[in-house]
DNA sequence: CGCATAAGTCAGTCATACTGCCATAACACG
DNA sequence: CGTGTTATGGCAGTATGACTGACTTATGCG
């Protein structure tokens, strides 16, 4: 891992030579001005770069890196996931991802059954050494998620959840909605 | 660039043998259980991937990535950078920064200036070819930022700010403080 | 003058993505 | 039953973005 400084680097210049082309749109709507939308890709930014910093290092130390990450995460969230279905959320390539899912099932991580309606599938699940490695990495984004959370409290979350969503395609949203109606909570995001 | 799907793919299974563990916590704070934070993870997944897919395809067409983008980025964001300051932002390595800042310099999308008080600093500024660029990678991300964040509306941003700020280090929370406080606007994060 | 700092550079490695092409097995339909 | 399609797996080659370690140059400062 690498182990950039927490060194405070000195305040923000604010000298943008740009700031006033987009800038007031609807007047009422001050969060659509240009600073409030590049603030939110700051810490965006800043929220991953911390978000992923823990789980990096222990996959460092086991020889893997985020992908491998991304894979355990979803087959421990869609336990029979198919190979296809995988690939249509990592949005990479058949072959990147059986660079990074080949080792995980050399390894013993992820094991792999034939489907039973369809046994050219290959639905994938983990074992009990992968679910001890995804809790691990799991429960170290879990705490700073959970401080995160807490302290902003249950609106400022629901609202995170509400921009989170808007910001992605079709694909995601189905998939959150199809979350939320399972679990038959209150609906929080209106369609 | 990459044309994943836009299939939808068939609803969550949900039978994660999992969903015991750490599940209620506070009981007040269902926020806080399990399938939350899950869900958290999930939704920053979809997001990420989403919102870099637009600026990741002008990337390509030009021969660069994503670390392009963050560099451009971050010196529209802070005119007149240093070198090291980059650095610390990004949490890369010098020999990683400068085989992205290299080719930007040399294409002439970034100019450097030697610093007023300290001559051996590399002040970095975007060239009006490199904010023609920038811009360009701004202004897609801010259509899907537009979106959402009216979507969601005000109140959601603001709890969209304070989740992502829980979620940062010390560093970045000083820059947002910094920049929220050069803004004069009401103070929405207590610290 | 001598050490520290800001930045640049060289050489080598690794992880993660990409493209294109081919192989195998199983399903699906006429 | 045969042909085409789908799900998966594999090989070869390439590019990007990250890493480490060591070295250089210019400058600042005590």
């Amino acid at each position: 891992m690498q182990d950039y400084p927490t060194q405070t680097f000195p305040a923000p210049k604010r000298e943008t030579p740009l700031g006033g082309a987009h800038a007031a749109p609807g007047a009422g709507l001050l969060f659509l001005r240009e600073e409030e939308l590049r603030l939110a890709q700051d810490m965006l930014f800043f929220a991953m770069r911390d978000l992923n910093a823990a789980p990096d290092e222990i996959l460092a130390e086991l020889g893997f890196g985020r992908a491998h990450h991304r894979c355990l995460h979803w087959v421990a969230r869609r336990p029979g996931l198919k190979v296809g279905e995988l690939l249509a959320i990592l949005g990479i390539t058949k072959q990147s991802l059986t660079r990074v899912l080949g080792p995980l099932i050399g390894e013993g991580y992820i094991a792999q059954a034939p489907g039973q309606q369809d046994r050219r599938q290959r639905l994938l699940t983990l074992t009990e050494k992968g679910q001890a490695l995804e809790r691990r990495l799991y429960s170290v984004q879990r705490e700073r998620l959970v401080v995160a959370y807490r302290e902003a409290g249950g609106p400022a979350v629901d609202g995170f959840k509400r921009v989170l969503r808007g910001l992605m395609n079709k694909q995601g949203r189905d998939y959150v909605d199809g979350l939320e109606h399972r679990a038959q909570k209150a609906p929080r995001a209106g369609a």
